[in-house]
RNA sequence: GGGCGAUUAGCUCAGCUGGUUAGAGCAUCUGCUCGACAUGUAGAGGGUCGGGAGUUCGAAUCUCUCAUCGCCCA
């Protein structure tokens, strides 16, 4: 048998067994008859983006179930994939321009759109890359683009059935408007933050007169485009002064004073300017009232010519700074406050958004929301962790129009055509079709762009080329789960279940798993912006790969936060070594001239033990892994190998193999490796790289490799056992191990024990046990007897159905002795008066589960025994 | 303002349908260069489960309430 290296080298077997792999085809799936599909597709990452650790989180969790799935024989694809990300992308790419000396707007569409394809094809495998280093064992054939010809022709598509029903118009509304990226944004791409602002209150000329109307605003910047004064018409102190009119300082423009319920009395003054072009309460209340909608902004955010000369071209900030001075100077200001309020920024731009009004593309949803709310509250979609389903409904049942046109280039264009030279407004001029008028000359078409989220929202279908290849669709459609982070429940999943009821009349997933938010150790999210997230790709090559998924894995629990921290993955990387290490020993202790074939009929009570626990760990695993309850999976895993495994098993073998009988230590060894494989195998999904490794080095003729091995199943033959003797030694052992501790008796040092137990039953399960007892705590000398009296000169330790005594001379301080018996004897006094009282009340006795009564009286019987022991103990020591 | 979630050892968290002497990892302390592993090994100390009330034979676990924190929506 070939031996694994001494050390463990993440790095080098990771990127062997990658390649093979992909050589070998096993990502791919491959339709059969018979063969059940499993289908998962990644939420597609940012093309130019990198991987980050929330991307190592969710990739790493459809991977786990993508390669179980394999294990169970399922015909599995993961279909890879990324998204255009228009606003990002564009960005970039402005950016890299401007580096250049090349300024966007000198450019032409199609120049601009040139560069970005070249910056796409030199960027947009990155990602890809550091998915194949993660492992991700996607179905890479299938590898789709959101910009890609025929997803592309997906979302025209389905602009244009939605466009035919009716639901998608085009109108000049106030929208969300990224100043920066100078273009218009859904809400859910607005981000709130709670910004240290100030409150500022001026005072407005009522018209011939000489008083005045004060109000109160953040935001005085935008006075210049006010319409109106408005206060509540329930208000008293205001009563007499609606239907008159103020004028507006450093405009001196004549403006209503109006009434309006939207109006809070409590707010400032009770009196609010009234910016209808500006501001989305102000915009309805123009409505209502008539009012004019001055835009006084370009779409950059600075003043535009509806303003006073003076402030023209003026940035926001600066136009702000402007008019605070002025109105101080011409004595219209009367004073500021400190005032923390919530502020939409731009999701991508991460500036403040300005409300602008803008001619753009709508989507309703109110209808198109109704059958998407339903499957959720059916149960027909479930949601891990469940808690969501609220934050869904909430959300569907509150659904606003959907702003899908975005000012900008790189995405796909809307396929909507106007008539040179007509009015662009009235429907009759528009050509909607996915492919353009045949005499195109005569038409100019839209400039804007879809939303990229309204081409992801296809993304289970249209990585499959709907609505052409309906063969491939069937085959793959429904997928069995998706995997995404809750900050996207409305961007995506929501929008998915819409577009799959919608256009295939089926919903798209039965799960969603929703992962935990990554955070750092302040509790901010990770975040590139924030520079507080590491490099994955760094991570892998200091802990290992395996190790980071592992780790990962282990801290994240369903549906909490998770604290990240650097060091959280030396768990994983310990854990990764112990397995290479466990593995090494038992390969050490091979032997050529071993049978291969592992005798059931003569397994002694250690490794049934070991085979019954596994059998266990298995069982709970699985039942994690069906809840998707990976960190518990990991823990069983994790706590199994190492503290049962390890710790016990391989100590107690280490003796087996030290025998002269060989048949005993073949047995042994082939009961460690069959333990071994299937903790590798069990182990895969997680950390596939080493376990494909050690599994190269201990698989049969007959075996497979790893990955397409099967999961294994539960329980082979009778694993009847007595439990009780392996209770006995872990605590006989430990009693004796903290007895040396506790006295700093060196463990190379050999002492002698004895062990007085109750009956001839106990007599001959402690000595069975002898001999284990005796190497594994070093003794030179043990001896058991019934009702043997304390040893002079010796520490005690009380057991279940024993005492074990070691003299050891002068070490025993017996004060020290009496302390640590008293201290005992305490607790157990506690314990029994608690389950006395317990079983002496009747009610008890009457309604609790004889089960449980049993179990108390049977932990009494316990307690009492200790604390016989403890006192004739104490008695010894007087 | 509405909703959701959290509050368990110094830290980070488990504890799933109520019945355990309340667990783990890290950190702390004390031994150990016995040929798998110091990324190790053997031990120890440390919490009464945010406060209060209730349901129950029995509550960290269910209900209510208060407090603190976080997130989402308005």
């Amino acid at each position: 048998m070939k031996l694994l290296d001494t050390k463990y080298s993440p790095s080098i077997l990771e990127k062997k067994w990658y390649d093979y792999w992909m050589k070998k085809k096993y990502f791919s799936s491959s339709p059969s008859e018979g063969k059940e599909n499993y289908t998962i597709v990644i939420p597609p990452p940012n093309v130019t983006g990198k991987l980050t650790m929330g991307h190592v989180l969710n990739n790493t969790i459809q991977d786990i179930l993508s390669r179980k799935a394999r294990m169970e024989g399922k015909n599995v694809s993961w279909i890879p994939g990324t998204d255009h990300a228009s606003i990002a992308t564009e960005s970039k790419v402005e950016k890299m321009l401007q580096e250049k000396g090349i300024n966007k707007k000198d450019l032409s569409r199609e120049e601009f759109l040139t560069h970005a394809w070249e910056w796409k094809e030199k960027y947009g495998g990155i990602i890809l890359e550091q998915q194949q280093k993660l492992g991700n064992s996607c179905d890479w054939d299938k590898l789709t683009f959101t910009m890609d010809e025929d997803y592309s022709n997906a979302v025209l598509e389905s602009f244009v059935r939605l466009y035919n029903k009716g639901l998608i118009h085009k109108g000049n509304r106030l929208v969300n408007w990224c100043p920066k990226s100078q273009t218009a944004l859904s809400d859910e791409e607005v981000i709130f933050k709670e910004i240290e602002g100030k409150l500022w209150y001026i005072k407005y000329k009522i018209e011939d007169s000489d008083t005045f109307i004060e109000i109160a605003t953040t935001r005085p910047e935008t006075m210049l485009g006010d319409a109106a004064i408005a206060v509540n018409p329930s208000d008293k102190r205001f009563k007499s002064l609606i239907g008159k009119n103020a004028i507006l300082p450093l405009v001196n423009k004549t403006i209503p004073i109006i009434a309006d319920k939207m109006v809070d009395p409590e707010f400032g003054t009770g009196c609010v300017k009234i910016t209808p072009a500006h501001d989305p309460n102000d915009y309805n209340v123009g409505i209502t009232h008539a009012l004019d909608m001055l835009n006084i902004m370009n779409p950059d955010g600075s003043i535009n010519s509806n303003a006073p000369d003076k402030y023209i071209g003026l940035t926001r900030e600066k136009a702000r700074k402007q008019i605070i001075n002025d109105l101080e100077t011409e004595g219209f200001l009367l004073k500021e406050e400190n005032y923390l309020h919530k502020v939409g920024y731009s999701e991508r731009g991460d500036v403040p958004i300005e409300y602008y009004l803008s001619n753009q593309w709508f989507l309703k949803m109110k209808e198109l929301a109704k059958p998407a709310t339903e499957v959720v509250k059916s149960g027909e979609i479930k949601f891990y962790p469940n808690h969501w389903v609220k934050t869904y409904n909430h959300w569907m049942d509150n659904i606003q129009d959907w702003c899908i046109s975005r000012q900008l280039y790189w995405g796909h264009r809307i396929p909507v055509w106007y008539k040179k030279g007509s009015d662009h407004s009235k429907q009759e001029n528009w050509y909607v079709s996915i492919t353009p008028p045949e005499d195109i000359e005569n038409w100019e078409q839209d400039e804007d762009v879809l939303d990229t989220w309204f081409s992801s929202w296809l993304w289970p279908f249209g990585v499959h080329g709907w609505p052409n290849n309906e063969k491939l669709v069937k085959q793959y459609y429904p997928t069995d789960i998706l995997v995404t982070g809750p900050d996207i429940i409305f961007f995506w999943v929501a929008r998915m279940i819409i577009s799959g009821i919608e256009f295939l009349d089926e919903i798209p997933f039965k799960d969603v798993y929703f992962t935990s938010i990554l955070r750092d150790s302040t509790g901010r999210k990770l975040s590139k912006s924030l520079g507080n997230s590491p490099d994955p790709i760094e991570l892998f090559e200091k802990y290992g790969t395996d190790a980071t998924r592992f780790s990962i894995m282990l801290m994240s629990p369903q549906g909490s936060d998770v604290y990240f921290s650097e060091n959280g993955l030396e768990i994983g990387r310990n854990f990764m070594n112990k397995i290479w290490n466990a593995s090494r020993f038992i390969m050490i202790n091979h032997d050529e001239n071993f049978s291969n074939t592992l005798d059931r009929d003569s397994l002694d009570i250690y490794d049934k033990w070991i085979l019954s626990k596994l059998d266990t760990t298995l069982k709970k695993v699985n039942v994690h892994y069906s809840n998707y309850q990976f960190n518990e999976a990991i823990k069983v895993i994790y706590d199994f190998t190492w503290n049962e495994f390890c710790n016990w098993y391989i100590e107690i073998a280490k003796i087996k193999f030290n025998s002269s009988d060989k048949s005993e230590k073949n047995n042994t060894f082939l009961v460690a490796k069959e333990v071994l494989k299937k903790v590798l195998l069990i182990l895969h999904p997680i950390a596939p790289f080493i376990t494909e490794e050690i599994w190269s080095y201990l698989k049969n003729d007959s075996d497979k490799d790893i990955i397409i091995s099967s999961w294994p199943t539960v329980g082979s033959g009778n694993l009847q056992y007595d439990e009780a003797r392996i209770v006995s030694l872990k605590e006989i052992v430990v009693a004796i191990r903290t007895i040396r501790s506790e006295l700093n008796v060196a463990p190379t040092q050999k002492i002698s024990a004895s062990i007085a137990i109750k009956n001839v039953a106990d007599e001959s399960l402690v000595d069975s046990l002898k001999n284990m007892i005796t190497v594994l705590t070093n003794l030179e000398n043990l001896n058991i007897e019934i009702n043997l009296d304390k040893p002079k000169q010796s520490a005690v330790g009380i057991c279940k159905n024993c005492v074990v005594y070691v003299p050891l001379g002068d070490l025993v301080d017996p004060k020290e002795e009496m302390l640590k018996l008293n201290k005992r004897l305490q607790d157990i006094e506690g314990f029994i008066a608690v389950i006395e009282t317990k079983l002496s009340n009747k009610a008890f006795t009457d309604k609790a589960p004889e089960k449980i009564v049993n179990h108390e009286k049977s932990k009494l019987d316990d307690f009492i025994f200790e604390r016989e022991k403890i006192i004739a103990n104490i008695e010894m020591l007087k």
